[in-house]
DNA sequence: CTGAAAGCGCTTACAG
DNA sequence: CTGAAAGCGCTTACAG
């Protein structure tokens, strides 16, 4: 590599300041627009490469955002990765991105480092139990937070998420309207505001229609394929012999159609089974999967438009903002059949 | 928040001076060991950040890898990342992602990012149709580049991928063994070294076996689900009608899967179908994926050594590495039976 | 074992 | 419209 080019270069081959130069790069009106043309030129003639490390120094702002999920192989947080990537990617911010797979020690490790390299605001999705002090640490730090996917009690960041409990009554009462009365729920932790509310919601719904609720139709713990697929064998041998399932979120859900469809049962007819989210792949699971979707994708644009604002100056009202599910309505749920 | 705590603000509160502070946090045997001690004491009641971005400047080190990959919600790509983060999480490196979704001018944005943000290094899987002077932007600037997945015709950075023309051979092998003799190859694309070695290999293992080659026999395109679920419209129609299907990764082949299935076939029993890389989910797919262990833990972890390694000043040979695939059978593949 | 001073490469008042 | 100078917060020779 050849020598390290910066400002001072440029000002000397030209016989100008680095006052000057530094302007003309970044468009100011204050120079000359001939002067500032030849600048440019000779910039990308000799190669010249900002230093943002050096401007971020100065100027305290670094342009990084930093994001912090449970896990971006999860398609849930890669469907609103990729909408706060799009949304970052026109303000030319660059993101960080780190899984926290719900340990509290790595989220404050990372919280940390983005202090350190002066991120200018995180997006996150906190892990189970993280403590308040935790939560405040950014913000006491100058750094403004935005929360996703889950809230958290007690922090009144401002917040984007799905309105859960609604979310889930709706593929609830689409099982009821399809005759079904005895209907588990498979999946999903009290641990996390969304597992708490699904639950609630699933509950609230039955209550409505006169359906008995029982406990023992609940089974928890799974959030991914793996999770949904090892639930099946419980699911099969609840002896209430539940004829359909409202599951955490679509991954559950597909497991555990592959979970029941290798013990013999054909979901979708003999077993019906809503999932949530719409994710991208719940339209080509087989059967195609009836779900709730969770805009994610709105998720994503609000809460990274939400930090660009603030970043810009202007305040957004602290606060949850519920974003309104709705139902999709594939083939992976009928009218009840008795199990026998 | 309150006021900056800097190096200084540390020293004038113990009378010392800020290069001593600076030595005892990073545990320099320069400063006594009392003296280091309470320093740190200090530092942490006083709540110091330390500001990497100021000693990056001086030090032009910044801690930072980047990566750059297609795409990370694609499960081959995230399971790499995610032995490239837990690599370089013991060396307390933080890595910057960005996907390139196959697009020269984003991969080269992001490139420059890096160059200004005064990253260490980087990995990536070029992006088609990369021109060689975007693969030797980094290096030029100082910042040293590891290739994983796809390598480059003309390009002798050091290379991390599997043996793909090897790896579709067992594939294609297996269902030969099977008594399978019209074999279709379904997804990829001849734009990757990937797309290109998968085919050849299993033209290779054809022509081995004595089984005519018939080029209409390939249905190119597929890289993803919703690809391979599109393309068992086209491979149900070929006249030769095929009984197994060598796809080019898991996705498609689950796709393909879903697709068979939805037009009245049994995927494992009517038609044989493999997969390519092993992810996490082939094993619970319905039928369970008969695959090609692409070693992407070994890739990342590779990778990320390679370069820490080069950071460290070893200076690792060049060229491709190859990791050696390995056949997992499980249900989706069976004894040849005619179409009907 | 500790300190004074220079410098990393920018940007920003301030002068002119 | 352009320049001289200070300073962002570190680290690193160099002195003592």
């Amino acid at each position: 590599m050849a020598q390290k080019i910066k400002l001072s270069t440029i000002a000397e081959s030209l016989g100008l300041s680095t006052a000057t130069i530094s302007l003309a790069l970044r468009d100011s009106p204050l120079v000359a627009a001939d002067t500032r043309e030849k600048i440019k030129i000779q910039a990308r003639a000799l190669g010249y490469i900002y230093n943002r490390r050096a401007a971020s120094l100065r100027t305290s702002r670094s342009g990084i955002i930093g994001v912090v999920f449970h896990d971006v192989m999860n398609p849930f947080y890669g469907e609103i990765l990729k909408a706060i990537e799009s949304e970052l990617d026109r303000s030319r911010q660059t993101f960080i991105l780190s899984n926290h797979y719900d340990s509290v020690e790595k989220q404050r490790t990372f919280i940390e480092t983005l202090l350190q390299l002066g991120s200018d605001g995180i997006i996150m999705s906190p892990a189970i139990g993280t403590p308040l002090e935790d939560m405040t640490l950014a913000e006491e730090n100058g750094m403004p937070a935005i929360l996703v996917a889950r809230s958290m009690d007690g922090v009144d960041m401002p917040t984007f998420r799905g309105d859960d409990s609604y979310g889930i009554s709706l593929a609830t009462n689409h099982l009821i309207s399809l005759g079904h009365r005895t209907i588990a729920m498979v999946g999903g932790t009290d641990q996390t505001s969304t597992g708490r509310d699904r639950y609630q919601g699933y509950v609230n719904a039955l209550r409505k229609a006169g359906i008995e609720v029982d406990p023992n139709l609940r089974i928890p713990g799974a959030r991914s394929k793996q999770g949904g697929f090892e639930a099946a064998v419980n699911f099969l041998s609840l002896p209430q012999k539940p004829t359909a399932a409202v599951c955490w979120n679509d991954l559950v859900a597909i497991g555990l159609m592959n979970g029941v469809s290798r013990a013999g049962f054909v979901p979708g007819k003999d077993i019906s089974v809503t999932g949530y989210d719409d994710l991208e792949e719940a339209a080509i699971a087989t059967p195609a999967l009836t779900t709730v979707s969770n805009g994610q994708a709105e998720v994503g644009r609000l809460a990274a438009r939400a930090l660009l604002d603030r970043l810009a100056g202007s305040h957004e009202p602290d606060g949850i903002h519920l974003i309104k599910p709705e139902m999709r309505i594939r083939q992976s749920t009928s009218p009840c059949v008795p199990r026998t």
